[in-house]
Parts: structure tokens; sequence; C-alpha cells
DNA sequence: GAGCACTGC
């Protein structure tokens, strides 16, 4: 051990403090199975469903990195390295060694003879990849399309890249990708990767998906709102689009019919409820190719875990080999404090043990703040990487070797209100079991690892094996306005897991507020248009009522920056002054060349890619309205009423008074809120606002709020009266 | 006085 760390404060403290070998509980056993990584195939079953081992990094990890070249699977990476390196297998011979290649005959054959099959393939199999080109070689995929959905878009685009160079082919020739903003594919396309959002919008143009003969919902274990909408209507069309078979023999089908087949791939958990919703679908089971993870439980829980991670994280760096390691926090707070204080610790290390090298990582930090984390670890250097969710599916981090588990992520939740409002929770919660072997996995990358849980492993066993799918825990009204555009409802549509009936509620009394249905809970003119635009429905709502306000233009402009996924104001803790002096008090006028948007984002503190993505979503409404014949180019000059009116008629819900102790309370609902301190409008005492959601944390805060007139909430009272 | 992660012809 190192004298150093004895020496400080915080373990002279810390009479806790414990040696590994007490501390820890090994959890042991999932090393074993996982050992001969390329003994695999003898793990394609055609019949029923293979556990895997209880614990251990079995599930799929997702795939790709933020800075695009990681690929889907492990084998991806592997992949894009080999181009440069002549080392390397040659291509087929890589497809041939994956866990999946051996199983090829026999999947094949099961492809053919199920209309739905759910495969089960853990990381690194190669199922993703491989299954596709399969389907196209064997003809099963007759002279229609494959798709194969993604909830992420670099996965989809990645994994499209990559398809296409085993293919020896162009990308978008053959094999092509399709994401929002992006689209390389044709006539000649058979492979299609996209993400479920796209193929979710092209549902409503063409309800049945004529297009495709095969439809492969990857990744689909996480639930994400759209896989479960596209899910759902899978089944449907798999009704429609299908012959029944009558009797053995005689099941031919109809010539002129287009029959459909899904896959779908999930991690091992959740198999048998697709098997289930699919009545009587066959589930299979890929073994993967995973360096193993050697998991360790604390022998107590711990009531501190950024100050149990600090020492577990040095217990690492004095006692075990090079590699860097991986912290998981729930959130950006965490992180920063945490990267405090081990760096101060680390300071006071002898100088001839190696250097720390901190990497915080969340998704609002400054752009480019995160690029050393994909640098090479210097010489006599470990890293220490402390990151929130993002590093567990979005991101892969090269050369971690040991990951530390706080258990604990945030989680947003929305909380819908019977009176048709609702708003979302952001709070601190146990992760999953699912979530935890995600997380372990994440050190078994590139060779065996180490992965310490800062909870008991009782804990573990109670934790919920999987997290609630998004359906559950998200505001409907967008998902709901567009099944109304292709007749369905989601009270009659059949899908895997329910939303709450009050959710539901309050989803249909947003959009009658709105006048995007009618009482009879009938799609109205305006939802239509409503839902061509790829919004939230306050948003879309906004828009059409700026025809009326002549400022289309203007509303275009706010409308895209706050959908836009990120914050377009960088937040950083140690600059907040100049941040928030920024904010207030700059007149913010852009640069008319791109080429100085770089510098002129960094010193007014705005977030580049959050503005280029704006940018692109304002392209994207324009295009609409010109669909729509709304005329995107009126514009009210500098006035402010007409824009705050038009977003007011999206934004009617959410509005709130000023109440005589500073507070504001909504006019709809009861709920007081405060301003959230990072508006302009926090302490200003403004009599009304207006605000684009609500979010509780530690308090429900308002955000994206504007003052607007008491006197034109009235005139939206009347409005309500009058539809 | 404060910000988990994704996504949309």
């Amino acid at each position: 051990m190192s004298v150093a760390v004895k020496k400080s404060p915080l373990f002279n403290n810390r009479k806790s403090f414990k040696h590994p070998k007490s501390t820890w509980m090994d959890a042991g056993d999932d090393d074993r199975k996982r050992k001969t990584p390329l003994k695999v195939n003898a793990g394609l079953l055609s019949n029923g469903y293979h556990k895997s081992p209880s614990d251990g990094p079995s599930l799929k990890r997702a795939r790709k990195s933020i800075n695009g070249h990681a690929g889907s699977e492990g084998e991806g990476r592997r992949f894009s390295v080999s181009l440069a390196s002549t080392k390397q297998l040659p291509l087929q011979e890589q497809r041939s060694k994956l866990p999946i290649a051996k199983g090829k005959d026999a999947l094949i054959q099961e492809f053919r003879e199920n209309e739905v099959t759910v495969l089960l393939g853990e990381t690194g199999s190669g199922k993703t990849t491989q299954v596709p080109q399969y389907l196209l070689e064997s003809g099963i995929a007759r002279d229609g399309m494959i798709a194969v959905t993604q909830p992420r878009k670099v996965a989809a685009t990645s994994l499209a890249t990559r398809v296409a160079v085993e293919q020896n082919v162009t990308l978008g020739s053959s094999v092509g990708y399709s994401v929002r903003f992006d689209e390389r594919s044709s006539s000649e396309t058979r492979i299609k990767y996209m993400t479920d959002g796209m193929i979710v919008r092209e549902l409503m143009s063409d309800p049945l998906l004529s297009k495709y003969s095969v439809v492969i919902v990857d990744e689909a274990h996480e639930r994400s709102l759209r896989t479960d909408l596209l899910i759902a209507n899978l089944k449907t069309i798999l009704r429609q689009r299908n012959t029944p078979q009558d009797v053995k023999g005689k099941g031919k089908g109809r010539a002129d019919t287009n029959p459909l087949k899904i896959i779908v791939m999930s991690a091992t958990l959740d198999a048998e409820k697709f098997g289930r919703f699919f009545s009587g679908a066959k589930i299979i089971y890929v073994q993967g190719r995973q360096h193993p993870v050697k998991i360790y439980h604390s022998s107590q829980g711990q009531v501190d875990y950024a100050d149990a991670a600090m020492r577990t994280f040095f217990q690492i760096h004095t006692e075990y080999p090079p590699g860097d390691v991986l912290i998981f926090l729930p959130g950006q707070e965490d992180i920063e404090s945490l990267e405090k204080t081990i760096q101060i610790y680390a300071n006071q290390l002898p100088q001839d043990r190696m250097s720390v090298l901190m990497c915080p990582m969340y998704a609002s930090q400054a752009p480019g703040q995160n690029s050393k984390v994909f640098r090479p670890t210097p010489p006599n250097t470990r890293k220490c990487i402390l990151a929130t969710n993002i590093a567990e599916t979005s991101i892969t981090i090269p050369g971690v070797k040991f990951v530390i588990d706080t258990g604990k992520c945030k989680e947003k939740r929305y909380l819908a209100r019977n009176t048709g409002g609702g708003f979302d929770t952001l709070l601190t919660r146990d992760i999953t079991q699912s979530s935890a072997m995600q997380r372990a996995g994440r050190a078994g990358r590139e060779g065996a690892g180490y992965c310490f849980r800062l909870y008991t492993e009782d804990a573990f066993k109670t934790m919920a094996l999987s997290s609630e799918p998004e359906i559950m825990r998200c505001s409907l009204s967008s998902s709901l306005l567009q099944l109304k555009c292709i007749g369905q409802d989601l009270e009659t549509l059949e899908l895997m897991d329910q939303p709450a009936d009050e959710s539901m509620k309050s989803s249909l009394i947003l959009l009658f507020f709105l006048g995007a249905l009618n009482q009879k809970k009938e799609i109205t003119s305006i939802g239509r248009q409503m839902a061509a635009f790829p919004l939230e429905p306050i948003f879309s709502r906004a828009i059409i009522a700026s025809k009326e306000y002549g400022c289309t233009h203007e509303v275009l402009d706010i409308v895209s920056i706050l959908s836009a996924s990120s914050k377009i104001f960088v937040e950083s803790s140690e600059q907040r002054d100049a941040v928030s002096e920024a904010r207030h008090t700059r007149k913010l006028t852009s640069p008319r060349a791109r080429a100085d948007c770089k510098d002129w984002c960094r010193r007014h503190f705005l977030n580049e890619r959050a503005l280029l993505e704006a940018n692109d979503i304002r392209e994207q409404l324009r295009q609409t309205c010109q669909r729509l014949g709304i005329d995107h180019q009126t514009s009210c000059g500098d006035k402010e009423d007409p824009v705050i009116h038009s977003l007011g008629h999206g934004l009617a819900m959410n509005l709130a008074l000023l109440q005589p102790d500073g507070s504001y309370k909504q006019t709809i609902g009861q709920a007081i809120v405060k301003i959230h301190p990072s508006s302009t409008l926090c302490d200003k005492k403004t009599p009304a606002i207006i605000y684009d959601e609500l979010v509780y944390t530690n308090q429900i805060y308002a955000r994206g709020v504007s003052r607007i007139s008491k006197s034109f909430i009235m005139t939206l009272g009347m409005l309500k009266q009058e539809s």
C-alpha cells in the first residue's frame, strides 16, 4: 500500500477503509463461462432459451463512440483498425471467425422457417452486422429491403459503413443508412440501417412498411419509445401482410402477398417477453465474445458513494497493475466535485508513482473537453474517467480495465397530471441489473478487467432486472398524435407494455387543448399539420399559430433552438460568472461565415454543435412549412408580442402567475413553480410567465421562461372557450 | 441558485 495514500487525511479519518480482500466479495463465477471466447457456436441453440449467467457482463453493449469510429460490436473496432494494418486477417476470414459464423446455416434455416425470430446475442457475436448479410445472401429477403433499426444515429451510420465494406460495395448502394439529417441510400439499397424514429416516421406514409421484406429490430431490450411503437405496429402489419397458414401443405400463400419477416435482437433478460408478444416466436441464443470481467461487490452498503468511489479508486491505483479506471456517477455535480477531490489526493502521491489523469465526461460538457479521454494514456499515467450513463451505451472509451460502479443514475420520468399538463422529474435512483452488467462489461473490452460495485451482492439481487420501458415514463402526446394520423390509437394498439391511463388521458387533454383533436378524439386538420413537423406538439402548434401573427420566421428560429438535443449554452462551473455575464448582457449576433462559428461560440459560451443542430432542424422545419403552404419568411421584425403570442398558443398550459411571496403558480393545475436559476428572468419578478418545460429536481423549476402579458392570458382563456 | 442519456422523411 502506498504510504502517501495512508498519510492522506482522508484515510486517517476513515477507519472503515478496508483492504480489498475483506472489502470486496468475489462474485466470481461469471468468468469461467467466458474463458474460451471462440468456443461459442455450440451455443447456437435452435430451440429454447439459454439462460445467460446470472451476473457478469453478458449483456450486449451498445455500440459506437462519440467520435464516430468505434464500430457497433467489438469486431467493428478491430475492423476499423484493420484498414490501416496489414497484420490483420483478411476481411472474409474475419467474418468467418465471428462467433455467429459457425451457426450461419442453422440460423438461416430458422429465419426461413419462422415469421418472427428473437435473437439473443451477447456482446461481440457479430449478429448486427452478419444477420442482414445472411438474409440477403440466402435470398430470404427476396427482392425487398432489409431494415435494421437502431436507437442511436451513430450506431446506424457506423454499422452501415462497416457492412458496406464487408459487402465490398459503396456506401449508399446496396448497403445504406437513413438517420435524421443524413441519408445514404438509393433505389439499389437492400440493407438499410436506420434509427427507430426514422422507420416510425415512415409508418405515417406507408403503414404496412411494404418496401421491407424483413425488419430487424436491434437493441430491442432498451425498449425505447420508438422501438416499442415499431414492435406494436409490426405485430399489426404481420397480421395484415402475412397470409394465414390454413392447413399444412396448403399454406403456400397467395402469389400477390408480400410477407414480412421480423427479427428481434435483444440482450438476454427480456427475451421471453418478446417471444410471448409475438406468440410462438422462435428464440435463438448466440454466444458472444467478451473478455472476462472479475466482479467484486462491496461487503456493506455505502452511505456516501462519491467518497467510496474515491477510496476505491486509490485502492486500484496503489494495488493494481496499469489500466484506466472508469467511474460511473449519476450526474455532473458529482463528477465535478469528485474530480476535485481525487485530484487533490493524487497530487500528494509520491513522485515515483503513476500519475493520475482526470477525464470528466457528461453530455452537456463543452465540446472538445472530453477529447483527452480518447487519446492514448500517456506513459506512467492512469486515466481516471468520471462519467455519467453516457459511457454506458453511448460512448465507448478505449483502455478501460477497471470499472467502479456506484450503482446510481439519474432518471428522467414524466409525471402526467389529469389536467393535461405534467412535469418531468430528474431524480437519482438505483440502477438496474442489466445496467450493472452493461457497466461491468465496459471493463472487458480489450482484455480481462475488474468491476468494483459499491453495493452489496444482495443489493444487486434486489435491483430491478431492467429499466421500465420509456413508453411508461414519458409524455405521450407526440406519439399519440402520430398514431392518430395512421388511424391508430394508444388505447387500441397492442403494445408490449401499456402506459398508465393517466398518462394517456393527459396527452388527450393536451392535444384537445391545442386543437389537434376534437371532442370525439378525432384528429383535426390542425392536428394533421402539427404531426407533419418532427416536433413536440406544443412547438408545432406555435408554428401554426405564427401564421396568424405574421412571425413564422422568428418562431422557427426559437423552436429550432428549443428542440435541439443539447442546450446551446455551455455550462462550466469554473467560469460561472463569465458564462452568466455572457448570457445576461451580451448581444449575440451571429457571425456570417460558418468558419468563424467555432471561435465565436467559444467566446460567448455557446455550444457550437447544438447551434449547428438547431440550424439543421430549422432547415427541416422550413421544408415542412413549405409543404404545408406556410410562408416561412413572414417576419415581425423586432416586435416581441407576436412571437410570444404564437408561442403562447402552443404553451397555453405552461403559464404561471407571480404570487405575493415571489413564487409562481400555474394557471392550469395548482403547482407552485420556481424559475430555474439559469434563466435570465430569475429574480426579475415578472408578473406572468410562460415556459417550455417543468423539471422537478429538488423543487419544481420552470425552464425556457419568457415574460407574457396578463391580458394575453385572458385572450387565451377566451380562445379556449370558443374551441 | 442548478443541468442522466437518446431521438424525429
